[in-house]
DNA sequence: GCTTGACCTTGACGTAACGTCAAGCTTTAC
DNA sequence: GTAAAGCTTGACGTTACGTCAAGGTCAAGC
């Protein structure tokens, strides 16, 4: 099935403007363009539409939505994830309740005005950034799993390549380099080639490679068994500051 | 008790740019500037503040919030209606989980995708356009609450003023003027003029001005008792009609 | 008292995400 | 064929801040 622009700005609720602006910054392209020059939309752009409101609806940026809509996730799971959010939005709009009611019953004198009490639920700005950050972690969790799938041959083989780096950035920690010295940069790009070669990895674009390589530093800080390959929380921090500094210089 | 623009900005989970901007625009003050030109915001800023949150979550635009906060309406009474809107918002998120769920059944084959379903709990402008109208409708019914009040004595001057006006509005529309004609205008303003002799009626600004008077004509034709001192309902339509048209070239 | 860093101000330019409008081609219904 | 609705591109405008510069204020530490 097909719709038109006006159709499916209908059916979501908005405008044919902002389809037409999602379609210039390249968000969302439509099906194809018809002999007439009219965009027409299928099944997984309507999709695909649906988990763009949601996003946009938590107050993510359009830039940023672009980078967890050309995430590696599977779209089953994608979904799954955007119902945990939408549970926890369902719960911040539960607490906004419970603030106003709070305020109504200072104003009647049954209680004293508490400010913090009057604002639970309403702070937006950190959660933006706390669901791209999940996203991408949610991303490297779907990747790292390749690892485990692999046969034990091929895990040899790569295990030797990854050895040699966990052991090079221990060493470099352990000499006291900076992240965003010399020899961690030059370790950062060594990694980013080889998340390059390992498939599966979202290393497409820039910014979906941006969103997993920052997710993947803040999961091996988080999760020890990773931590462990760069001798504990302190060395994976350093990892992932490495990393971070080197995608925040633009990625080839 | 008072706090700093960063205080109350942090409480909010806001930027003391954005109370900057309010504070430009006239949507809230502060309570007091220091002699070192600080703001400082107390209370019931604070109060306005959540109030002005609530609505901007909704997706309402600031000059509309600014009227909502100007109309009359009691604060307890209002805080009320922000518990509907909030319990409303939280039934239609729950209409998107929903929606999601549907997708997600629909990927793994249970159900056939509907589109129109998918979108349930997405339709944002219409939504925004309602509460400010109900919003002013509710603003109207508490003012017309005055009426009911005066003494029979008082009443009866009233009503002789008024009734000379419903019988021009009446002797209008069966003359077959239009809302936008030169009589109908001129009624108008008789009506908008009498309007602001009467005690509550938030005219002192002309977005509050503007919102009461459309809130009202609605308040007409849907309430039979309006409506009949104007003719009926089609009457009251003409007479909502041509005070629509009025405000909208602008109240002096 | 001096220094430093945090806090606040005003002024002004820039940005993100469309809204609005113009001009013109295409489609649909009568 | 005609008129209205639908769609396009191009471009300017709007809203609601974000960011930065310059500079005054406050508080803590020496």
């Amino acid at each position: 099935m097909e719709w038109s622009i006006q159709e499916i700005a209908k059916l979501a609720g908005t405008t044919s403007r902002t389809l037409r602006h999602y379609d210039e910054i390249g968000l969302l392209q439509p099906l194809r363009i018809g002999p007439n020059g009219y965009r027409y939309y299928g099944e997984v752009e309507l999709r695909t539409l649906q988990r763009i409101m949601l996003l946009r609806d938590l107050g993510m940026a359009l830039d940023a939505i672009g980078r967890v809509i050309a995430s590696d996730l599977e779209e089953r799971e994608a979904l799954a994830m955007h119902l945990t959010l939408l549970t926890e939005q369902h719960d911040r709009i539960a607490q906004q309740i419970a603030g106003v009611q709070h305020t109504l019953q200072a104003l009647e004198g049954k209680e004293e005005l508490m400010a913090e009490t009057m604002f639970e639920g309403f702070d937006h700005a950190e959660y933006r950034d706390e669901v791209e950050q999940r996203w991408g972690a949610k991303a490297a969790a779907a990747s790292e799993a390749w690892w485990s799938g692999l046969s034990d041959a091929n895990r040899h083989s790569w295990q030797a390549q990854v050895e040699t780096l966990n052991a090079d950035w221990r060493a470099a920690f352990e000499a006291g380099e900076k992240p965003s010295g010399t020899v961690g940069q030059a370790l950062a790009q060594r990694h980013v080639a080889w998340l390059r070669s390992v498939p599966g990895t979202p290393m497409q674009s820039a910014g979906a490679a941006k969103s997993y390589i920052e997710g993947l530093g803040e999961l091996y800080v988080c999760d020890e068994r990773f931590a462990a390959n760069y001798g504990g929380a302190e060395g994976a921090a350093f990892v992932r500051d490495a990393l971070a500094e080197h995608v925040r210089g633009g990625l080839a």
